[in-house]
DNA sequence: TCGCGGCCTTGATCGAGATCAATCCGCCGG
DNA sequence: CCGGCGGATTGATCTCGATCAAGGCCGCGA
């Protein structure tokens, strides 16, 4: 069901209840009065700049955010300057969590385009975990599933040649938008080429030309930061290097 | 079956109060009262012999685990049966959590030699959870930790030359022995180098090499498994390839 | 309107590390 | 004690993607 006018936007910020991410977010499977204990402890909302950051790296921790619209990078930087993102942050996915270890943040996180987030004041969010059993175990899995999607981005790093971390990224980004109701196929990116080259571990250089392979291939139309997968199924079958390649085949190993 | 002396054994190993790990392990910062009840919801320890699976790719996810002495190797396994070393996993360190999301084990564990875990039925561990605020909290930072490390380890394949890789796949060892009251300059790696090239991107001879070049260096002492760190100093040296190569400094990225 | 400064693209060249290939070594079983 | 096998080392060559270099494009501010 969607609630048309703009109006509502601000209340719908205020209220998981009401909330079109809350499946996708900590509180699927909550509700009733734990959904509003939960929609209590959630703080005003912030909103962020393009360029704005969240929270920089080393700075105290003091609570997870979970994204509500636009879209952030997490990336550290080591002492001499070099940047490696992490990951992209789209609408329901949490952010933050590096830093419970040791109450500092271990990565920055910035917004890619004007965003809003929920925070979850840390401190109270214990609390309620105390008492919620089940948001206890949906943290958990959220958690879980981060873990998942970076072991996932171990193998693309680990040996993935240059095309098959750009198509398996793609179908990512497009699997996520799909998810948020939009349109999978139309893409608009929101993190620059560098982000994108740094994230795969690849040059900028090439990330560009790969644009081009793949549009020349007929598989995407690219427009600056408009995307549009022309065809899926080429870009799903290009995320399997199919061939011997990419080495370390089962028994390798051990 | 256990005859009553070993039994003894197993009950001094049962117990979370009287093992040396714990306050690298999940019982860090709990005790009394508290302590018992963690200890009665941990089953009885699993063997594994070298090479024996702890849990396989898309199996049915129960149990948390803790490596209780010996080291387990973490992978997975695409359709094609390429394998992607995750990480290696010392005494002490917690490995399944990438299951809750969705009950099913998105990667493999298997013991590199003779090992121990402790069993942490997820069930059990939950309602333990909802009544031990403090275990909650703790649980969330040993995850956390992991994550971070992750992020570490992110930085390491995407964009450190093979060298750099080597020296801060090895210090990283070290620090753990290290913590874990044992020589942190003698390593002895259970690992083979196949494992060691997955887990760092890079393919086996490289990793050969390396090793031949740290030895020839005067940094290591290299004989087949067992490595000596002679030098500490010039291997940390190593971890940060200092000069501007490696790309991607800041401001670079946006 | 123009010019400047990001980002992005495209082309040319280079090199780190992958791949291919040939031993070597330690270990286990007969 | 020998033979074989899997892991490890070493050497030769090749290649993918990084780096270097040179514009092009777009948006923004004067």
């Amino acid at each position: 069901m969607e609630t048309s006018s703009v109006l509502d936007l601000n209340q719908l910020r205020r209220s998981c209840a009401s909330c079109a991410l809350s499946e996708l977010c900590l509180p699927a499977g909550i509700d009733g009065d734990d959904l509003r204990r939960l929609d209590d402890t959630i703080r005003d909302k912030r909103t962020l700049d393009r360029g704005e950051a969240l929270f920089r790296q080393g700075g105290q921790f003091h609570a997870l955010y979970v994204v509500r619209s636009g879209s952030l990078r997490t990336f550290v930087e080591d002492a001499s300057g070099n940047v490696q993102v992490l990951g992209f942050h789209l609408p329901g996915e949490l952010v933050g969590v590096d830093a419970l270890a040791n109450d500092h943040h271990a990565s920055q996180a910035e917004a890619l385009e004007r965003s809003s987030v929920c925070e979850l004041p840390y401190d109270r969010l214990n609390l309620l975990l105390g008492q919620m059993p089940s948001l206890q175990r949906q943290l958990m899995r959220v958690v879980s599933r981060e873990v998942a999607a970076e072991h996932q981005h171990m193998v693309v790093m680990g040996r993935q040649p240059a095309q098959e971390r750009m198509a398996i990224f793609l179908r990512s980004l497009s699997d996520r938008y799909a998810r948020l109701q939009r349109d999978g196929d139309t893409l608009n990116l929101s993190m620059s080429r560098y982000d994108i080259a740094s994230y795969l571990g690849l040059a900028v250089e090439t990330v560009s030309r790969l644009f081009t392979r793949l549009e020349e291939a007929g598989i995407l139309e690219v427009s600056r930061k408009a995307i549009t997968i022309r065809r899926q199924d080429l870009l799903e079958a290009m995320c399997s290097n199919s061939g011997t390649r990419g080495g370390n085949r089962k028994g390798e190993a051990l």
